[in-house]
DNA sequence: AGGACGATTAACT
DNA sequence: GTTAATCGTCCTC
């Protein structure tokens, strides 16, 4: 059985199911919140129509075609933050979006700032809500995980790949939609729900 | 300079 | 199931 030469060129498609079980641990505003990831998402930059960095380097993106192990932090829908992990060598922009986790520390730090939460296992529970218990914002953004001096690290990786891993089409996005970049645990309760991406209109163009 | 859209969420019916 | 909220980014003119 050889590998898919494909495969070797995308880091985060390899990443991704890893990086289930991982901790993130955060002392953004000096309080400690811990997450323990039970789903990701893999964003492949130049191959990848759906990544914010398929177009290139811009401002935004300038961290993602960074050296790996930083976060990306990005802003969206004019109120939510979400948070990345570059994975590509210097210029490659490969991430891999942290999508849901369960908080394994800080339980009342993230109640405070997830008070809409009903549950426990719902404060991380989607990209936003995981980055808000985790105090993420663009003040974080470019913050190197690998670093004991850092706000925010990645402080466990599983040593060998989760047994029991789930696959699918990535949430919310309208291209690419064919690609099963979507890694989960499939029997964690912060796993959030899949939801298409909102369909391309073309667009009106004025008649010659 | 203008406008469409978004790697979403919470609150509705 | 539907929809409002809300604004930075990027494409188009």
């Amino acid at each position: 059985m050889t590998v898919d030469r494909g495969r070797l060129a995308r880091p985060a498609l390899v990443l991704a199911p890893r990086m289930l079980g991982a901790v993130i641990v955060s002392e953004v505003g000096g309080e400690r919140v811990a997450v323990r990831l039970t789903e990701v998402e893999a964003y492949e930059g130049s191959a990848d129509p759906a990544s914010h960095a398929y177009r290139g380097p811009t401002a935004r993106t300038e961290v993602m075609f960074g050296p790996p192990g930083h976060l990306y932090c990005y802003f969206t829908y004019g109120m939510h933050w979400c948070a990345n992990v570059v994975c590509g060598v210097d210029g490659v922009a490969s991430a891999v979006l942290l999508r849901a986790g369960e908080v394994v520390e800080g339980v009342a730090v993230a109640r405070e700032r997830r008070p809409a939460a009903r549950r426990d296992t719902d404060l991380a529970r989607g990209p936003a809500r995981l980055a808000s218990c985790l105090g993420l914002s663009g003040g974080e953004n470019g913050v190197d995980l690998c670093s004991p001096e850092s706000t925010v690290r990645l402080e466990s990786m599983p040593a060998r790949r989760r047994p029991e891993i789930a696959s699918g089409p990535r949430v919310g996005i309208a291209v690419a939609t064919d690609r099963p970049w979507r890694f989960w645990l499939p029997d964690a309760p912060s796993v959030s729900v899949f939801k298409a991406g909102g369909r391309r209109r073309p667009r009106p163009r004025p008649a010659d």
